[in-house]
DNA sequence: ACCTGAACACCGTTCAAGT
DNA sequence: ACCTGAACACCGTTCAAGT
């Protein structure tokens, strides 16, 4: 299911929006030049003028193939558009800027994630349930945590999770203030774990400076720092168990327990 | 108190490093052929050749000043050369890459940000105000969360607060390992929150596509999600709320329930 | 040892023009 | 309407040379 759900956001142009001022009343300030003044004979809907070659979708595919592929860091403009057999140029016909275009693709890919089939009935599992599966989902691809300090994300297709957390949280007892509050702890929770491991896998994948923290360890005062110095045999052991959901279960007992 | 304690990790060559894998034995791949073949007559360590005009301590002050000034994203090696009245390349003999600036940097903050006085004797209460004086130190600047993704902190003057973490948990009653664990947990939620909060707020100052969110809202269909549907028209009042510490005293709370 | 100058190999994006 | 070509205004970093 590729994105059917997704809404084409910033669509350019061809998008029979309901909303009136999201196509033509009040469009974002960059593209506001663009829109006014590029194109002062289109009088009509008709579809004149040259056929398009590629499509929005085309983009966005083509972008997945080289993020899957080679990581976020490869998807440039330049290389995109060689892979589509266009120039770069061609593309901002089809994506306001770069950034739109990662969105773009975070979307894609929460549309394509898995929705859980059978999630428990009780209230607190259902939750725990739905935030692990977004959270496997976006984990699975590391580039999605570069992308996601671009978006808060929760946006579009993935909605539905976000609507079982809230429900189970306002089935455990939360008022719906509350529940929405908490499913805002759970995903900074949950995208800090994501963004906070996929940078200590890069780091490990570059095997430059390896050896900080453990320079930072081995250099501990014990009569400052008496605990940190206990552990620091074992803070690398320690810090490499997932425990995601340890500490997911953590949050969401205690977001039940306080209401 | 400008991080005198942060050790000068991958100092070129200069630093009387006590672990003597650090200085010569396995010295890291980029640096490697550089440090090898470079200065092949340096037979001492003899202060010779041409006297030093800038220190790694200058264009770390230096950055600081561009990136409090301008944001994160205008501190590039030209600018910052121009600021020292040196070229780019000068800056290379002080710091391996930009990466290593944005650690200093890092490093740099934490060590000047204020240890809160007179921690509360409970250990959760202990917690609670060592994590959220973290947090309130690296929130308070925004370009923060776009180095917190090079590096997962917690490294070098950052330390103390750690401590107190690890030593609060353990005091309520964990294992040093689920001590290690819990403050993991509260640095994923902290470090996440300060990201997607950090994100919004860059996204509002642009004020570009600002109704996106909006216009999935609206587009809700109250059969399918009737949670968020029920939610919509508070979302936007309901996530502009400060609600940290709740989160975190939740957190706390199951982490230390759950034990 | 420390610094400079010039160059390399890129970026995202704008602008004016073509069909 | 859609696409192209050339250019702008940048990047971080390497390399060889100077003092």
């Amino acid at each position: 299911m590729p994105h059917a759900s997704a809404p084409q956001h910033d669509a350019p142009r061809d998008s029979p929006d309901t909303t009136p001022d999201a196509a033509a009343g009040t469009p974002p300030a960059k593209a506001r030049g663009k829109a006014g003044e590029k194109s002062p004979r289109s009088t009509a809907r008709k579809a004149v003028g040259r056929p398009p070659r590629i499509s929005r979708d085309d983009v966005v595919r083509a972008a997945r193939r080289i993020v899957d592929d080679a990581g976020v860091d490869a998807l440039t403009m330049r290389r995109l558009a060689t892979d589509l057999g266009t120039t770069p140029m061609a593309l901002y016909h089809h994506v306001r800027d770069k950034e739109e275009l990662l969105v773009l693709l975070l979307d894609d890919y929460a549309a394509g994630a898995l929705r859980p089939t059978g999630l428990p009935d009780d209230p607190v599992e259902r939750v725990l349930a739905a935030a692990a599966a977004i959270h496997d989902a976006l984990a699975a691809r590391p580039w999605i945590a570069q992308v996601l300090t671009a978006d808060d994300l929760m946006a579009a297709s993935a909605l539905w999770y976000v609507e079982q957390v809230v429900d189970g949280l306002t089935a455990a007892g939360l008022s719906p203030a509350q529940a929405v509050h908490g499913y805002r702890a759970i995903w900074y929770y949950t995208a800090g774990e994501i963004l906070v491991r996929a940078t200590a896998a890069r780091r490990r994948a570059a095997d430059d400076r390896p050896t900080y923290r453990e320079h930072v360890f081995a250099g501990l005062d014990p009569a400052e720092l008496p605990r940190l110095s206990g552990v620091a045999a074992d803070w690398a052991e320690l810090t490499a168990q997932d425990t995601y959901r340890d500490g997911l279960r953590a949050l969401v007992t205690g977001l039940v327990a306080g209401r």
